[in-house]
This record gives C-alpha cells, sequence and structure tokens, in this order.
DNA sequence: ATAGATGCCGTACCCAAGTACGGAGTCAAG
DNA sequence: CTTGACTCCGTACTTGGGTACGGCATCTAT
C-alpha cells in the first residue's frame, strides 16, 4: 500500500512539495486543475496541504513521464491504479501501444540516422561544392520533375 | 540569381502549387511570412505567381524536413545555398548536430523500448496485481528501501 | 453577364505542457 | 507593526507548425 501514514500523516506544503519532486509549484496547481491529483486537502488559510499519497502520486507521475506517456494517458493510469485487478487488460494494451509508438519513431529516426551519417561523411570528402546542399538540392533529379 | 526567371519562365498559381507540392495554400503563406520563400512574383491582380525556382525551394525544404530539420534551421540552411562556397563548414557542422540529436533521442527511446518491453512481457505472464502499475508505483523501491 | 472557382489578407484558433505575472491573503519573526 | 517568505487565484503568454474562417476581389466558362 502506498500510503506511508505512520504516526502523524505527514503535510507538506506546495513549496516543500516542489523542492522534493522538482515539480514547480504552477505545475502542481495545473496537475490538480487536470486531476492528476483530486482533492488536495487545505489548511485553514487554504494552502494546499500534500501527504505521502500524494508524493506517492506525484512519484507516478514522474516515472509515467519517463515513459513517454502524455498526461492525458496518465491520467487513465492513475485510475487504473486506483482498480488494478479489473484494469489490468486495458493497462497492458496502453502499454503496448505505447511500445508500439515507440518502436515506430525509432524505425524513423534510425533510417534517417542513416541519412545523416552519409551526408556528413560525404561532405569530409573532398568537391567542389557542399554534399549536403547538393543533397537536399537534387535528390529530385532521381525522381524526374514533372509529367503533367 | 539562383533561379531561373527569364526566357519561357513556366508561371504557377498557389492552387497549382499545392497540387504539385503537398503544401497547402495556407502553409505556402506561412513560409513566405516566415522568409522561408522570399520575393514571390505576383500578377497584375495581387494573385501569388511561383516559378521553378520557387518549386525548387520548395522541395529542399520538403527533403529538409523529412531530414527533422526546423523551420528555423531550413531557414538557415536556404540561406547558405546561396552561398555554397563559404557556408559549407557551417552546413557540415548543422547537419553534425542534428546527427547527433537524432542519435541521443534514439538511445532514449531505444532504452526506453526495453522498459516497455520488460513491462508488457511481465504483464502476459500469471501474479496477482497488475505488473505494470506496480512497476511504475514501486520502482522507488528499489532504490530506497531495500528493507522496509 | 453572371456563377463558381480561385485567390487575397488578417485574425483567431489548435495542440501539449506548462511558464509568467500580478494583486491579495496569511504567517512567523524582529 | 512591518517586513519578507510563502501561497492563493485567474489570466495571459510561450513554442512549433501550422489550420480555419470570413469577407472581398478577381479570373474563367458558359
Amino acid at each position: 500500500m502506498p500510503n506511508g501514514k505512520e504516526g502523524g500523516a505527514t503535510r507538506y506544503r506546495i513549496g516543500e512539495v516542489t523542492r522534493l519532486t522538482g515539480f514547480s509549484a504552477d505545475t502542481l496547481r495545473y496537475y490538480e486543475k487536470l486531476k492528476l491529483l483530486p482533492s488536495v486537502a487545505r489548511s485553514v488559510s487554504g494552502a494546499r496541504i500534500y501527504d505521502e499519497g500524494d508524493l506517492s502520486r506525484l512519484r507516478f507521475i514522474q516515472r509515467a513521464k519517463t515513459m513517454n506517456f502524455s498526461l492525458e494517458e496518465i491520467a487513465r493510469l492513475l485510475e487504473m491504479r486506483a482498480a488494478p485487478q479489473e484494469a489490468r487488460d486495458e493497462v497492458r494494451e496502453l502499454t503496448h501501444k505505447k511500445l508500439d509508438e515507440v518502436q515506430a519513431h525509432i524505425k524513423t529516426l534510425d533510417a534517417l540516422r542513416g541519412e545523416l551519417q552519409l551526408l556528413v561523411n560525404l561532405c569530409s570528402g573532398a568537391g567542389a561544392g557542399c554534399p549536403i546542399i547538393e543533397d537536399l538540392d537534387s535528390r529530385k533529379k532521381r525522381r524526374s520533375s514533372r509529367q503533367k
């Protein structure tokens, strides 16, 4: 259970949370508005009071962000986190979708890497003009201009 | 004079250019505003008149875009294209920088791919809760609480 | 001559994920 | 009592790469 409330429940104000998590105060309020953080407690005077549960949620968000999940997707993951058993298939699906996206992205970037590498290699050689500009200029010549 | 604006210079109106290049009319006007396309000619009535030089420039832009150059970077490449000899080192540098960016991007995505793959594999196995949620929840435990 | 296509320009809007700002309220210390 | 730190809220702005809209002018075909 990710709820470490031993002793008196620890209370953090927003400034402390920024130090603990690295999220800015603006971002924390923004996340709350987006319902990534629900029902943050308030002090008598209205200041936000975060507890360990909120911090745990924030750390979850942090990790999901490093996994390239969007805030919208993270919101869904957080819902599923509350009801893990039933949501399992959906979680796997979402993660798998993300994996596919990442793999596709890598594939196009890798092709790109090859092209750029080739260009840089060419540019290190001798020649009259700049081979990169020429390549960008004249790739069309291999595919003919127009037949209309 | 980098483009052929004499002789029987073929004239294209914006609609033709959208068909030839795939760029929308709005996008073509937008590029002109950003100075990616300078000094597009005008008909008596004010309609934009593009010539082969403009089309060539647009194809250059298209190819540079597929290379993940930003519009701002493309603007610089276009300048260098006008003065190729002196700009060669700069072009190589810019391309190399792009290559490094792409490689770094691939590297982080690849690490991510590994993590996601692992998670999906785990989730296909048996177990009580959802391993993905648990992983996002408790990655901290491997760092800070070997023992709780 | 007139309908319909095409073009013009300017302004506003879209997405994501925040950041920046400014006035006001609260709290503890000096 | 006042200063300074902290927080509140709401609104507006940012970046990048465009898209959408509305009103008007002009071109082309019948």
